[in-house]
DNA sequence: TTATTAGATGCATTTATTATGCATCTTAAT
DNA sequence: ATTAAGATGCATAATAAATGCATCTAATAA
């Protein structure tokens, strides 16, 4: 039972986000941060600006803002969103389904359950509450190399 | 985030011992009833009788019945045995883990809290209890179909 | 107005995990 | 001795997820 990488990643391209607010977030940097594939987080960063938790905007200083207040984005509803498949047993799927006891079996009732109580803990928790941390936290979330487009600007 | 098929046949192969305590169920007429591979169901059954659940016996008249009481087998408990694998996210994994942030971040331990929840509730839940149903369920977890040595026995 | 930098999209490929298949061995009952 | 069961190890297939790649669009700076 896990979360698939694009979840992990969800959350941490909104973390990264919520620790720079005052500044555009590429995707490259995201990718050099975090040693993950560019193609991969395009497409996380897609998602989540399709359901509204990211702007993004293209061409020359371009990069991700977060849309909403770290207050305001719930950790459930994120993984809800970023799972594609919450099919614990078989007779979960109704189009696959070939378990016989269906109609009178409890166990799925219970799985029900749990997973219900597992989404339930993440809804209580905060993209804010999660980014909120020490100063030395923060640090780790800027970029750890200088760019060449940086020193361009500096000079 | 799902469970694996090992998981639900586990849990099948458990419910129908439990609904046939007074004879002896074969791995052929369990992969017979659900619609599985033998192979696999094999690997289910062996797991289970490697943790104590289950008692096999070869040869002539062998096969499966439950060692424990129904009301003695936790669901939380054969799930923790049954899925191999509980990482959430990366850092759930130290050997692999390349996430700089582990240390100060908050989402590991967030997620930790999901899972618990998740298996907390199925640690409320018997094997006794999912079994526990009507007649007509009851109905449902013998052989569907008359075996060629069952009519042998009968004559 | 052109070059450059950034994201968007669709499709192909690779990788990892899970599930199956198969051959062979062991054990028990008749 | 034969048959009916489970045990085990290794090979193969199926599936989902992740990655790579090519090409397109949009924005900005020179």
């Amino acid at each position: 039972m896990r979360l698939s990488d694009f979840t992990d990643y969800s959350l941490r391209v909104l973390m990264y986000c919520a620790n720079n607010p005052d500044r555009s977030v590429s995707i490259a940097e995201l990718a050099d941060h975090h040693v993950v594939s560019k193609n991969h987080l395009m497409k996380v960063v897609n998602d989540l600006a399709r359901h509204g938790y990211l702007q993004t905007s293209r061409g020359r200083g371009g990069g991700l803002r977060l849309l909403k207040n770290p207050t305001e984005i719930n950790l459930g509803e994120v993984v809800r969103h970023t799972e594609t498949d919450f099919r614990l047993v078989e007779c979960f799927d109704p189009t696959i389904n070939t378990c016989t006891l269906t109609d009178h079996c409890q166990l799925k009732q219970v799985l029900g359950l749990a997973l219900k109580s597992y989404l339930a803990e993440l809804d209580k928790v905060t993209l804010a509450a999660v980014t909120r941390t020490t100063p030395k936290h923060k640090a780790l979330m800027i970029p750890q190399t200088v760019r060449v487009q940086d020193i361009k600007r500096r000079s």
